[in-house]
DNA sequence: GATGAATGAGAATTCATTCAT
DNA sequence: GATGAATGAATTCTCATTCAT
């Protein structure tokens, strides 16, 4: 699948990943990947819509609705830490889309929408955390720059997936309750 | 100066902007740009290295040694914060050069080095805070992820400055104390 | 059909327009044009003799044979302008693949052949023009130039139509009689 | 010289003709080329104005400007001719120029300019003869196209050349006298 | 030291043509 | 016959790097 291939090669060579490699290592010739994808923009942005939409899904299934503030964090967290080290390619390359200026405006704004549902549960949570003021995106941004920090950790040394996973926990629960 | 006009087109074009387009930022003809660095490559790395030595020193400067832990952790997020707000190329420059992959792990380690100082701070005042445990790469790691949060969301929003700023504080303060 | 849309599409894009887009105007797949003409070359070449062709049919209808040189050069100039202006579409594609390097030689002598007719009545009308001991080639491809710059100006501007028409007769009747 | 060697692959290949082969024919890289025209289009354009002002510079030089019409109309259809003949790549590329959508509205006016001193020289002329009512883009219009089929002939049969030389002048004659 | 023209290896993209269904 | 996905060569353009001046 062409953006399989694509979230490796991105994860390792940053956006500059040539589409030649991308269909190459997809079983594509070149030509053949813009049948799917009218330019690398558009393959690119599809790539970072994919990959949150994944996250999005492994971290609502199964949501404890009716669960505690903790246990309801500990799912999210564990959900979105599990699916980060089971595809550290994925989760590396959400990372480099994330600070590349090809994802458009409108890309960001659609994750935004993916996330409602992950959102509204942490505002909910979030009655008096230290950030319960702040703008819900500032408040997202923080937590998924701690998951992915997290990951970059548990992606380097995989052993100790465990330690970094109930570390970081404890900084997530620390910011959404008190 | 190189380094400088490097900054502001790495902050806008990312790692691919053009050496001859740096070059004539600087005011030079595109070919003196190599007699100052042996590549691109080696160019970006310093420039990585000069801004991360510029943080720090910037952090560093007129630190209240004796000071609490509060205090302390106060000084070292407002330097990083003010810095990062007075000089918003750099900052976004630097989360560009996190990313690539031109930069190399020696120069990621050498960063470690200019940074000990802080970081030692950072240990004494962790001393029951929930990552007490974590190895100190992993504590800055969130840290330096929640200042380029932070200033991500300042730059984008100058006015909520001082808000993002205390509320970024807070989460500091947070995470290496109780 | 094939050769319909081709000549719009020629008409607008040159001899660069893509067999998949004329296809796709012609209400087929990609392949299946292939089915029809063996390749792009076939196309273009079939394409510049059915324009051919018709011209010379629409010129040649209703032929007053047995009028004055006056009538006879006036039907056939005015039934080439009106077919023009009747389908500036085809008359621009034809002009593009007059100078197109993709018509072959045969090609050419082809429509010599289809023009055969025309060029008798002219021949006979010369008696006494300024060309009178020129090829016939070169009086029909000067007699051609000048309508297809009569058909351009047309084109250009419509409401002009019978002006350029008549001061176009003029020239033309100026070089094959006195 | 990049505008010679565009000449002559435009002339027989068309307006497609690769900017590489175009360098490598100049006796230069495929790179080099876009440092003297950012865009092929560029090149072409000024290889469209380029040709024109050389056929104008050609046209005007000795002009005769206070010699009867005749000799004035013989010393324009003669340089112009003459150039075209010792020319004959520069010419076809010219008329491939002219046909190509490549070439932009502000190109084809320059040469209107470039030739504003020719035209002039016309219009006194033209008091009496066919097209005097008509505008004079339209006059110059056909002119181009009858010199341009006779340097087609003349190409195609060189050793007749001052047959069609003398020929297309007496349509020239009939065209803008009597 | 400084210059900037020249290089040529890529890079993204297009498109005529093929072929399994 | 018809389809349209797949191909990969060809094309335009970019850019790090070199080197004669």
């Amino acid at each position: 699948m062409i953006l399989t291939s694509a979230a490796g090669l991105v994860a390792t060579m940053g956006t500059g990943a040539p589409t030649a490699k991308i269909a190459k290592v997809a079983g594509l010739a070149e030509g053949t990947l813009f049948i799917y994808f009218a330019s690398k923009d558009e393959l690119l942005n599809q790539l970072y819509l994919g990959l949150k939409a994944e996250v999005g899904a492994a971290v609502l299934e199964s949501y404890p609705s009716n669960g505690s503030v903790r246990e309801r964090s500990r799912h999210v967290w564990d959900r979105f830490i599990d699916w980060g080290a089971a595809h550290p390619m994925k989760a590396k390359a959400m990372r480099q889309l994330s600070v590349s200026d090809r994802i458009t405006e409108d890309s960001r704004r659609r994750v935004g929408a993916v996330f409602r549902d992950v959102n509204a549960m942490l505002e909910q949570s979030l009655a008096d955390g230290v950030l319960k003021d702040q703008p819900q995106a500032f408040i997202g941004a923080i937590l998924e720059a701690l998951a992915e920090t997290t990951l970059e950790f548990i992606a380097r040394d995989p052993q100790k997936r465990e330690q970094y996973k109930q570390a970081g926990f404890q900084v997530f629960l620390n910011i959404i309750t008190k």
